[in-house]
Order: structure tokens, then sequence, then C-alpha cells
RNA sequence: GGGCGAGUGGCGGAACGGCAGACGCGCCGGCUUUAGGAGCCGGUGUCGCAAGACGUGCGAGUUCGAAUCUCGCCUCGCCCACCA
């Protein structure tokens, strides 16, 4: 270097900007319906505006991008769209707060973010960009939501719901988290209250969103969906009860093959027959159980130590199969939701039946032992084994408990007391919220007609700007006379407005085919454009929309199929959840912690392509972690490294062919064998390693360099190759020296690298060779070195004779082209 | 309490049942520099002068061979949590 060309430092912030611009000014990133090449949609969840960018987006977006930059350098028409979440509480609390207008507060916050992820250099397109707060989206959030309740998909019912008293909004039941029940957003406690609220029926759907087939989803996903769908097998049976005139007490079981052990009942204190079904001497300390149990939180339910508390009722029912007279009880552990709200308890095999009967003095009787007749003392037996026989169970006796679930069913169902049943845990959606901010719910009530859909040539029902945003636990919305007031669309006469608007999962459900034609007056979508595009080939976002809005844009995409809007059955076929960037004290980034990183110091002084290489290096990407600068001086290293080979001048080293010679081979085939490994990583969405790999590559074209082997025909190609390969990650740098080493425009535009087999075989391998399993020696052979040669070789080597020490040995195993191992005799 | 996942150098992390620690950070030494920094070269799992021995949370097992598979335990993380 001492005698070369000085050359120019390499400093981002010359660049970067520029070729941003310049991408921008030649459209290089707007997707055109009518490219011909194959389409492929890659998507990363869109933000909440909440203000400022900070390095979980960039961490989260800088992925997808590498993905989609790849696919379009093979070939493809990629649609890589971005935008906003903007409807939703915090915009409504900063106005409470702060008297700013959410809509002033989100736009302004939109616009600072946007400026942001255009420093980050990724592909989107923002031609497409969806605004979900905008009337222009939220017309057609209504009128999907209208197209929904046509079908008698969307329904409004009392319900007693989760209730945050700090945020002063309805949950879903999803957005309680936690053993307290604690808001998903704020943290606080929640209560339960008793409203009418709108519903989507997405148990009609369970089953299908059970399905899974066809969908390359990550595991942890599909088991968070299916444990939340929560499906049990059983039967339903029904206990008569002395009344008469009064229907038989139907449970839900998934123990049919135990109904011999059922020796009392349980009801939910909130089951209908309870009222009809209390003596008269009972009375009393029933209503001032079912009291208590409405009075109780969550909470108050969770610090009781789950002790099982509950109360005779007075009544008695008859155990189908034995006859028997058994006494009814309501508890609290007996849900009102799940099931049928009653339980036939059956002490002998299940523990909290088992806990009830003790505190109670109640019979319990084992029905169902194991092969070894031995029953836990003190306990229930709940094992649930394939050696397992029924006992005392009349004519089931003996009969293993496997078989007795369907021969038990099987009478009951003959006989008119009961049938095959399936219960789910999970329950309707909850997707309408007493709030502001949010797309209103498109439906007046008429005195006369009762709710009315408001018809679709008056979509959208905008938000009124000029509203009180105190917080009084109330919608702002039914303080406004305007907005209140409408007409029947059934008679004209005078009705009043749904203050409801729709929770912001109802927004994000559908944004993806908003996508596939944004800005469409006439539809919610083009057909033909979301036919062309949809399903998604890649979705990624955090997981901890597992059971929220990732179980919703499925149901959502199902329900439209059944509606004749779309013709797939899944929003996406690969998901993938990034990890998540911790604070620097292992908490979730959040401003009330005060935590939150910014990118923008580390991009104006080490430059975008640093920033987006570091987070991609720092681990695996679906693994996230805290937040630590600490090595971003390495991966900066490294790019300056690249800008240093990247030069025309090959490195100031005069060139000299190096053409066959056994260096250039050398450096032949680690280009080439890059090309395959970081090509695999990027599809697998390893971005560490294969980041890791370019850097090896990198230090090979330094060492060719340095051995003087700059400016041959292998030397440019491997740097050439290895520009391509990182143009996805760091996209500045790979455009400014491919346009300095004479490429046309750009490389962004160039086919991906395809590797040569022949050029990246080795010639000759290093064999490990092993004596009992232990590293011994190595051999150097070539891959055609037949095996004999390599275990006489192996025998040969002086560190393997001091280990045999004069015997013979028992075995050599070889894998070919692996290791040797040679197996000692034993003693 | 149940389910799932993870425990590898000082740190982030690599490793189809086959060379443990790739790549990078940090650190140590050297060159360069008036100095600092940057850059470059070399070293860096532990013990040992060395030969070598020992090493992937702990303990067993399977195997010619285990970070990887099986069983038990410990620790951490996530999800669910009275779901009949």
């Amino acid at each position: 270097m001492m005698a070369g060309p000085r050359r120019e430092r390499f400093d981002p912030a010359s660049y970067e900007a520029k070729w941003r611009e310049r991408w921008e000014a030649d459209e290089l990133y707007v997707t055109r319906d009518d490219d011909p090449r194959p389409k492929r949609y890659v998507l990363t969840m869109y933000p909440y505006p909440s203000g400022d960018l900070h390095v979980g987006h960039w961490y989260a977006a800088t992925g997808p991008d590498i993905v989609a930059r790849m696919f379009r350098m093979r070939g493809n028409n990629v649609m890589f769209p971005m935008g906003f979440d903007s409807f939703g509480l915090p915009a409504e609390n900063a106005a409470i707060e702060r008297n700013i207008h959410p809509a002033t507060w989100t736009d302004a916050n939109i616009e600072r973010m946007r400026g942001q992820f255009k420093t980050m250099g990724a592909m989107f397109d923002w031609t497409r960009e969806v605004i979900v707060s905008d009337p222009s989206y939220y017309r057609w959030t209504q009128w999907l939501f209208l197209k929904l309740y046509e079908a008698g998909l969307v329904y409004k019912a009392m319900g007693a719901v989760d209730w945050c008293p700090k945020d002063k909004v309805v949950l879903a039941r999803e957005q309680v988290e936690g053993a307290d029940r604690r808001c998903w957003r704020c943290g606080t406690p929640v209560d339960k209250r008793d409203l009418e609220q709108w519903f989507f029926r997405i148990t009609n759907y369970s089953d299908e969103l059970l399905d899974f087939s066809g969908l390359d989803y990550p595991e942890p996903i599909k088991l968070m969906q299916t444990n939340w769908i929560g499906r049990s097998e059983g039967a339903e049976i029904d206990f008569p009860t002395e009344v008469d005139d009064i229907e038989p007490i139907r449970v839900f079981t998934t123990r049919p093959d135990t109904v011999f052990g059922a020796t009392f009942m349980v009801l939910a204190p909130e089951h209908p027959l309870v009222s009809v079904l209390t003596s008269e001497e009972r009375r009393a300390d029933v209503e001032a159980y079912v009291a208590a149990a409405r009075r109780e939180t969550e909470i108050e339910r969770m610090s009781t130590e789950r002790e099982k508390t509950g109360v005779a009722i007075g009544a008695h029912a008859i155990n189908p199969m034995t006859q028997e007279r058994i006494p009814i009880f309501i508890a609290d552990y007996v849900l009102p939701g799940y099931g049928t709200g009653a339980i036939m308890a059956v002490p002998a095999h299940d523990e909290r039946d088992y806990e009830f009967a003790t505190k109670h003095d109640l019979p319990i009787r084992y029905v169902v032992a194991p092969a070894s007749g031995e029953l836990p003392e003190g306990a229930a037996f709940v094992e649930h084994t394939d050696d397992e026989v029924l006992v005392d169970s009349g004519e089931f006796t003996g009969m293993p408990a496997a078989e007795a679930i369907g021969a038990i069913t099987k009478q009951l169902t003959e006989q008119g007391l009961g049938q095959p049943a399936v219960t789910y845990r999970q329950r309707d959606w909850v997707a309408g919220r007493q709030r502001y901010w949010g797309a209103p719910i498109p439906i007046v009530y008429c005195d006369e007609h009762g709710a009315q859909p408001v018809p679709e040539d008056q979509l959208p029902v905008v938000l009124p700007t000029d509203v009180d945003f105190a917080p009084t636990g109330v919608s702002p919305l039914q303080s406004h006379a305007g907005f209140l007031k409408a007409d029947c669309p059934k008679c004209g006469g005078p009705a009043r407005r749904e203050t409801d608007t729709m929770d912001t999962f109802v927004d994000s459900s559908w944004y993806f085919l908003r996508y596939c034609s944004p800005g469409n007056d006439e539809a919610a979508w083009d057909p033909e454009q979301v036919a062309a595009w949809m399903p998604m080939d890649l979705y990624t976002g955090g997981a901890e929309h597992g059971v929220m809005h990732l179980l919703y844009f499925r149901f959502f995409v199902k329900a439209l199929r059944d509606l004749g809007l779309v013709s797939f059955d899944e929003p996406t076929r690969k998901l993938r959840n990034q990890g998540q960037i911790l604070g620097t004290d292992h908490n979730r980034m959040s401003k009330s912690r005060g935590n939150v990183q910014a990118p923008d110091e580390l991009v104006s002084r080490y430059g975008s392509d640093t920033v987006r290489a570091f987070l991609m290096f720092i681990g695996p990407w679906d693994q996230g972690g805290p937040w630590s600068p600490s090595g971003i001086d390495g991966i900066h290293r490294w790019l300056a490294r690249v800008w240093g080979v990247g030069q025309p001048d090959g490195g100031g080293v005069p060139a000299g062919d190096a053409e066959g010679d056994e260096l250039a081979r050398a450096l032949r085939r680690a280009t080439h064998t890059t090309i395959d490994a970081v090509t695999e990583d990027y599809e697998d969405l390893h971005f560490n390693t294969a980041i890791s790999k370019l850097m090896e590559l990198t230090n090979a074209i330094i060492r060719e360099r340095e051995a003087g082997m700059a400016g041959g025909k292998a030397y440019a190609e491997a740097i050439d190759t290895l520009l391509l390969l990182l143009a996805p990650v760091a996209p500045h740098i790979a455009e400014e020296l491919w346009e300095r080493r004479g490429h046309a425009y750009s490389i962004h535009q160039q086919p991906w690298p395809v590797a040569d087999p022949a050029l990246a075989a080795a010639d000759t391998i290093e064999l490990p060779v092993q004596v009992d399993g232990k590293l011994r020696d190595r051999l150097v052979v070539t891959p055609s070195t037949p095996s004999a040669e390599i275990e006489r070789m192996a025998l040969e080597s002086e560190h393997v004779q001091r280990y045999l020490a004069g015997r013979a040995p028992l075995r050599v195993i070889q894998v070919p082209g692996r290791l040797v191992n040679v197996v000692t005799p034993r003693d």
C-alpha cells in the first residue's frame, strides 16, 4: 500500500442518501401489476405510528427486506409494501393528555416515521402505502363489516367482557394477559363488565383454523393457536333432576368412561337452572354465593389460593348409568362460558372434583384402574393410559378405558341420554370498542326497525372531528349530537347511530389485501390483483400476535372466501417471527420505561448499511435479545474492508492474471461455495450466518490481494459476487461500488449469482483421524482417494500407532469425505 | 400447575450424530504514529514450559463416535392457566 495510490476514505454519508434519492426518482421499488415476471409478495407487519422508529423496527423490517431484494434479483416481480396501523388508543390518550386531535397526532407521527423508514434504504413501495385511519381505507373496513354482518358472522349480544379500568376500554379475550389478568397495553388488572357487545363469529371457523396443512408456520405459533382454540372431544350427557317439568342438566365431559364415578354435580353459579332447582331452605345461601361470585373479579378468584368454594343447592339429579341420586352444587370453579356450564363431578378421576369432594365430604368412587390395580392414595387417579380398565362400572366393568369412552357414549346416545360432543375454549371475538379513534361501526338504530346496516352508498361513516375527549368511560361519540342523528335506511325515520368503533385488529385483518390495489375508490380491492398477488409468500412479525392478529387475519380470509370475495384459504403460505429487541435493561422497549433505543445516532455516525448489517449480525433473527451497540465497529470495519477491495483499482495492487493458479482456484472455490451458502441462509432467514460467510469471502479476497493475485479474473469475479450477495443486506455500498467498478446501474436489478458446482468442489480434503472417537491426526487426500488407501494411511499415522500400541484395530470406520475413526480393542 | 423452548469461551454467537468454539466483539503483544485514535500483523476455551490432559448446566444411557438422540434433575425464558 505504501506505493499505491491514496485510497478514498470509507464515508457512507458521501453516497447513501444519493442512492436513495436516485432509487426513488427512478421508481426502482415501485411494483407494477403488469410486470410479467412471477409475482412474489413479501410483507412485514405494519407498525403503530407511535412517533419514532426504534431499533426494533429496523430489526423487524431489514430481514424481510433482504429476502424481498433477493427474490427480485432472482427475477421476480416483488411487492414489499408498508403502511401504518394508525387507529387505536395511544392517539386518543395523546388527545386527552395534550389536547391534540388524534388525527393530527397520528399524521405527524406517520410523517416522521415514513421519513425514518426511508433512511433504511429498504425497498418499500410507498406508492402502495395504507393508512387505516384514512376514510378512504376505513370506508372499506366498514364495508367488510357489513358483508360479514349480512352473512351472520357479526352479531351483537350481552356478554361479560373484560374491561380495562385505566384505558376505559373493552378488551378481547386475547388482550388479557397473565395469571393476574392484566391489560395487554397498560398492564392494569382488568375487570369484568356486562355490556352489549359486537362479536365476530370466529368460532364458526375453529375447526378450520386448527388445520395448518400446507402452511409453513413456526411450530410455536401453530401450538399457541391450537391451544388457544382448545378443541376437546367428549360427550354431552343429560342428568335428569327430581323436579318435574324441568329439562335435565346437560354436562360436557371428555371422560364419559368415568360416568359411573359421578357422585355429585356442579353448576356454574351463572347457570340458568340454578334458580329453578334451588330448594327454599337453601335459597338464601345460594343467592349469597351467586352474588359473591358475581362481585368477584378474576384477580380475587386467583388470590384465594384456588380453594374450591361452593354450596349445595338442595336438589338432586340422577346419574343416568347408576340411577343414583346425587347432590347438586354450585361452585365458581365451573365456568359459565365453557362446555354447558355444568359438570358431572367425578372426584376419583379429576383433581378439582377430588378437592371439592374432600372438602364437602362427598363420596369418591374409583371406576377406572390401572392394570396393576394400584390406585393412588389421597388423590384422584387421572392418568389416562392404554392399559387401564373400568372397575365398579356395571356391565362395562373390565372393559379397557379407551374402549369404554366410545361404548358408554354409544349406549347413552341410544338411550337418548347423551351424544358425542366437541367443545372449544375459543370464544367469539369481541370486536367493538367504546372509543373514538377507530372505524365507526356502520349500523343505525331505528325505533321501528331496530339495528339497520348503513347502505353501501353512504359509506364511509366518517368520524367527526369536533368531539370532546374527556375520559368519561363512554365514547366521545355518544355526546356528539350531529354524529348520533341518522335516518333509518328502511323507513327514513329518525334513527340513532351506533357509537362503537371497531377493534383495531379489524383494520389489520385485511390491510394486506388493500396493498394489492391501493387507492381503489370502487372497491376494497381489485379481485384480479388480489388473485394475482395473494396469498403472501412471506409474512413476518412478532410472535406476540400469535393468538390475536395471526388468528384474526386467517379467520378474515376464510370468511371472505365463504362470501365469494376471495378464492384462497389462507393469507400467507409462510410465516416467520423475528425476535424482540429488548432495551438495555432487558425489558420490552417502551416510552414509559424510557428504554427505547433510536437508531438515528448510529445511522448518522456509521450509515444505514452498517446499522442494517449489524442488526442482522447480532444473532439469530428469530431470537432477538437485549440491545447493545457493542460490536457495531466490527461490522463497520468489515464494510470498510469491502470498500477497500471493491475499488476499481483492485486495491492498489498491480494486476496479474492468475488464472489457473492454485490460489485463483481456491478463490473461485470460496466464491462459489459462498454463493450457495449465503443464498440458503437468506432463504431460511439466517442472516447472521450469511453475513459471517460474506466476511469470510471478504477475508479470502484480502488474503489473495496480499498474495499478489489481485487483478485476475478470479479476483474480479470474487469481488463482483461479493457485492451481489451483499446487496440485499447493504444496498448502498453495493450500489456505489458496483458503479465504481464500471458495471451497469443498478446492482439491485442484476441477476442473482448462481454457483458452479464444478468450481465449488474441493480438490483436496483434510480428513480428521480419530482413535476411539478422539481426534488424533489429519490426512490430506483427494476426493477420489480409495478408502483402502485412506485406511492404510490412517493406520500408518504415528499418532494412531501410539494409541494402538502394537495391537490390531478392532475396526476402522470411514465416513466418506468426513472422517476416519480407528477403534481399538477394548481392555 | 400444564405446555413449549433454551442453557456452548470474558461477550454476541457457529457447528446434516463425525475436527467444539466459525464469524465478530473484547482483551494481550507487535508494527505504524510526536501523541491519542485509526489502520495493519500475530495471539487469545481451561490447566500445563511442553508432551499432553480436560472441556458444550448436572447425572445416567444409546453409539465406533453425543453440544446434537433418550431418560432423570437444575436454572432461565415464553405461552396457557380451575377449560370438565
